[in-house]
DNA sequence: TATTGTTATACTCTATAACTATA
DNA sequence: TATAGTTATAGAGTATAACAATA
């Protein structure tokens, strides 16, 4: 095979269409964000936070260092998103969503679903197809 | 719906999922990367640079400002992954691979391929079905 | 006057290590 | 002794603005 078509070979590959699929779908979701105010990351905890949960486990779902997460918690209190709240052990403290907080997760909620023009070039039917092909791939 | 079934909704939605096997083939990359001792954004450079190419056409394709190549060519170049080269223009600086850099950017390539645990879970068949709903998605 | 690349600088994101309080 | 969170600090990654050379 010549170069161009290597190239070319190489563009069609899953990973790659993965990869550039996901980047849009990321673009188009940091606008939506951007509008918000917020970072990706502090948006990721505010759709993480559906319930109050201990700093340390916000640290999991993020995956990333729990000494992070005092950072964002800052952020999310400093944005009126979140409040710290005392658990039953005395080291934990839980984030919890303030009424503000809920209110923009339905908001990235709602960007989430909607927003990404890639979903849009398929049928209901390919959708769904794709959304089973994606969970098999989590398995 | 009670919260726990709206989340479970959410886990679903395309989106969602397209982000989680995205990270997930991401994570895959970036190990067989930090083995050959690169950053993912030096690794990106490296498969984009086939050919020669003038340092502001990289920065197009990594979709970042031009003066972060100067910084990402000095490195690649440490690496002696790549060197600058005169273009016609005399402004133009192209940046090309060593034949280090063509043998590392086989190695990329091959582990962008072959190194997704992702796709593995899937028939050929499936492949090709994933393939064709991605590329649609980005027409 | 517009374009290419460079420099200096600064900002954001995130991790590491040492620390405190609690278990 | 182990765990939760905090603090201080440092590093990577990247952008902005001003600049030099060339077109």
């Amino acid at each position: 095979m010549s170069e161009p078509e290597v190239q070319f070979a190489e563009a069609q590959h899953l990973t790659g269409l993965i990869f550039r699929v996901a980047e849009r779908a990321k673009d188009d979701f940091a606008v939506a964000v951007a509008e918000c105010g917020l970072s990706l990351t502090l948006a990721r905890a505010v759709l993480i936070l559906g319930e109050p949960a201990p700093m340390h486990e916000v640290a999991d779902q993020l995956a990333c260092d729990p000494s992070y997460i005092t950072n964002l918690a800052d952020q999310l209190e400093a944005h009126g998103l979140a409040e710290r709240a005392a658990g039953t052990d005395r080291r934990v403290k839980l984030l919890q969503l303030t009424p503000e907080g809920l209110e923009m997760r339905e908001r990235l909620s709602a960007a989430l679903e909607e927003g990404a023009t890639v979903t849009r070039a398929l049928t209901a039917a390919q959708r769904t197809d794709l959304g089973e092909l994606l969970q098999q791939m989590l398995r």
